[in-house]
DNA sequence: ATCAGATGTTAACTTGAAGCAACATTAAGG
DNA sequence: CCTTAATGTTGCTTCAAGTTAACATCTGAT
């Protein structure tokens, strides 16, 4: 991370806000199957320092940490209705018109600002 | 990240299959909403490559991409269900018994393994 | 078909994330 | 209470994540 005040160091105050609801979850989760952040740890495959970061909501903890926690907890299909195309309401009502692979604006319409 | 073969080098399948999907679901929100990798980074507040790792999955990428890039779509409210207690069906079962703040196990009865 | 823009790929460089170790603090069990 | 394990904290080292830039490729609109 070369450049200073990226996402990782001072994110919105919203992102922060759900990253520490996230890793408060997953600290219930853990502390309910009576394990240790050590124990944990080593079935994700990381150090404890990494799974305290997760359970801070550390931003800058690769997602990998995060995800395996879930992964070890037997909650990891808690994260496919994330970002959910079918449960996109906003998404779907821009859907009507295409679905493209690139995102391209026509060159004669953007009028609109 | 010191020690080669961490999880964010090798995870496994299912994390890794997990982080494809989540990556494709912010892909086709992006889609949808008509914007490119770049314009998203600019509002995440990464550069263009780190939106590219998001969108593949990139296990060590780190979480605020991730969560940033939900936040830019609109889509925050989606992670707060995951590992939400509520819906731990299994670590309810568990918690019938106690909330530790600290997993420690009873030394006398540790005759389980 | 053409062309402009979006995305993929590569390389070099910088900074911080993760590992490790030692110590302090806290809390659960006996 | 008092012990002991779990967690938090600090400092140091190492290596890769992220940045920038340039180029290649693909895609969609005209």
């Amino acid at each position: 991370m070369p450049n200073p005040t990226t996402i990782a160091t001072v994110p919105p105050a919203a992102v922060e806000a759900a990253l520490e609801h996230l890793g408060q979850n997953i600290r219930t989760a853990r502390l309910r199957r009576l394990l240790t952040q050590a124990q944990l740890a080593e079935r994700v495959g990381v150090s404890r320092f990494v799974v305290a970061g997760v359970e801070q909501g550390k931003p800058s903890t690769g997602i990998a940490a995060y995800v395996g926690a879930l992964w070890a907890l037997g909650l990891l299909e808690d994260l496919l209705p994330v970002a959910d195309p079918s449960e996109d309401a906003q998404g779907m009502a821009l859907e009507r018109a295409r679905a493209p692979k690139r995102a391209r604006r026509a060159q004669t319409l953007d009028d609109d600002f």
